[in-house]
DNA sequence: TGTAAACTTGCAGGTTTTTGCAGTAATTTC
DNA sequence: GAAATTACTGCAAAAACCTGCAAGTTTACA
C-alpha cells in the first residue's frame, strides 16, 4: 500500500467518522502505529485534518458550532433524487434513518400522496408538515447515536406488516461481504425491515463503497435497487453492475 | 474517548444549558472526576468556560441564537423545574408532548437514571443525548400538527403497561370541565396514558387555567397533581386548592 | 542498466502525556 | 463548627509520542 493511498483512506475514515485512532488505523492499513503517526502529522501540517493525542479529529468537528453540516451533503441530495423515482403515488413505504434518507424525504415532491413507516423520529417530524404523506413512525427503544428505534418490539411489529419498498442508508457494502453496519441492534432491525418488503434499495455514498463493517445486515443478492451519488457507468461501479440489481 | 472529543462534550454542555457540574461530566463521559477537573481547568485556562466551584459556567451567557421562540418560555421552565422534583430513581415514566414537556426533559437532572415513555419524537429526541435515561417511543400514526403518535396502536400498547407517572400538558383545563383537548386523536390516547399510570400530573401555564376546550380528556379528581407557573398561594389558584390534588 | 541520492518504514530506547488513586487541603452547607 | 463535598498534590502505570538508525524501496540520471 502506497504512503498516499494511506493518506487518502485516513482522510476518507476521518470525513466519515469525525474521528480515528492511530491504534485502529494501524491495524486497518496493517502498518505500525509509528507509520500512522507521521501520516497523521503530515496530514495535520497540510491543514486537512487535526491531530490529537491519540488520533486525529475532522477540521469542522474541531469547530464545536458549525457542527450541522451534513458531510457530503450534495451527494446524498443527488442520491435522494434518485430515490424519489422509485416512489409512486399510493406507495407504502417502509425507511430507516440516517442523512441520507432525510434528504430524501425533504426533497419528496408536495403532491405526493404514500403512507411512510419509519424507525426514525427525525425523519418522521421532517414529514410533520408534508399535507398528501401519512406517517407512521415504529415505535421501540431509542438507540442513541443513531437516533433509531430499536428492540424487539420493532422486530415483532415489522413482521406483521408487508411493505412495498424499503430505503436503507448504510455504514458499509462490498462484493465480498454484502451490506454491513456497526451496531448490533441496528442489524436486528434493518434484517427486520428487509425482511418486511418486497423490494429493498440501498442508498450509498461512493466513499463507503467497498468499505466493511463489524455485521452483516444482508447479502448483496437481497437488494433490488442500489443508489449512488455516481454515474451507474462509473468504473469504480464496476463490478456492481456485474450483480442482479439495478444501479442508479 | 479522546480527550479532544470530552472539551467540544463539556463545551457544547456548557453553551446549552449555561452551567455543568463536574460530578455530571464525569458520569456522562465515563472518566473521573479528577480528569473532568483537569478538563475544565484547560478550558478555563484558555478562556473557553469560567471554573467555578462544583463544575463550570459559560462565560458569555447570552447567546444570540439560543433564543428560541417558545411561547412564555420562562413559564414553562419554571413549570419543568417544579415537575422534577416529581421524579425520582428508577421510576418508569409516561410523558406526552408539548413545548412544556420538552422543557421538562431539557431540564433534567444528568445523574438521574430512569425509564422514560414517551409519544413524542421531539421528547425522544432530546433525550437523546443524556446518558442515564432509557427512552423508549411509543410509535403510532404522527399527527402532524402537535407531533405526537396517535392511533389505535397506541392506545393498545399503552393498555399493557403500567406507568408510575404520568405528566401531561393541556391546552384546556376548568373547574367545571376538567381536563380538556381540541383534538379527537389525542384526547383518546391521552386518555390511554391517565389509565396506564399510577399518578397524573397535569402541567399547565396559568394562561391556560379555566379555559375549555371541545373535548373531555379527564375530571379533575384524576388529577394526582397540577404543575402552574405561579405560587400555589396565587389568588387565582384559589378554587383548585379546594380540589384533593397536590398543587405546586 | 547501474548507481547514488532520496524516501519510506519498522524498531529500539527514552520522553511526555494521560489518567486514576490516595492523601490532604479548601470550600460549602446546614 | 462539624459533616460533606469539592479541589489540589504527588505518584504510578499505561499509553502515546519522538528520535535516531538501519534496512528496504523508489527515483533520478548518467
Amino acid at each position: 500500500m502506497l504512503k498516499k493511498e494511506r493518506h487518502t483512506h485516513i482522510i476518507k475514515q476521518v470525513n466519515l467518522h469525525n474521528k480515528v485512532l492511530s491504534s485502529d488505523l494501524a491495524i486497518e492499513l496493517n502498518v505500525s502505529e509509528d507509520t500512522i503517526r507521521r501520516d497523521l502529522n503530515e496530514l495535520d501540517e497540510t491543514g486537512q485534518i487535526v491531530k490529537v493525542h491519540g488520533g486525529a479529529l475532522s477540521r469542522s468537528y474541531h469547530y464545536p458550532f458549525q457542527h450541522n453540516t451534513i458531510y457530503a451533503a450534495d451527494a446524498k441530495k443527488g442520491i435522494a433524487l434518485k430515490a424519489i423515482e422509485l416512489i409512486k403515488d399510493g406507495m407504502v413505504v417502509l425507511t430507516g434513518g440516517g442523512t441520507t434518507i432525510i434528504e430524501m424525504v425533504m426533497q419528496l415532491p408536495k403532491n405526493l400522496s404514500i403512507t411512510i413507516f419509519t424507525i426514525s423520529p427525525p425523519v418522521a417530524l421532517q414529514l410533520a408538515d408534508h399535507p398528501l404523506i401519512k406517517v407512521v413512525l415504529i415505535g421501540g427503544e431509542l438507540s442513541k447515536d443513531s437516533q433509531v428505534c430499536t428492540g424487539t418490539q420493532v422486530v415483532s411489529y415489522l413482521s406483521e406488516i408487508k411493505f412495498d419498498i424499503c430505503f436503507l442508508g448504510t455504514n458499509g457494502i462490498s462484493l465480498m461481504d454484502g451490506v454491513t453496519d456497526s451496531d448490533l441492534d441496528i442489524v436486528q432491525v434493518k434484517k427486520a425491515m428487509i425482511k418486511a418488503s418486497k423490494r429493498l434499495v440501498i442508498m450509498c455514498i461512493a466513499e463507503k463503497l467497498n468499505s466493511v463493517q463489524r455485521m452483516r445486515v444482508c447479502e448483496l443478492q437481497q437488494i433490488n435497487s442500489l443508489i449512488t451519488d455516481l454515474d451507474p457507468a462509473d468504473h469504480i461501479l464496476q463490478a456492481y453492475r456485474r450483480q442482479n440489481f439495478q444501479l442508479y
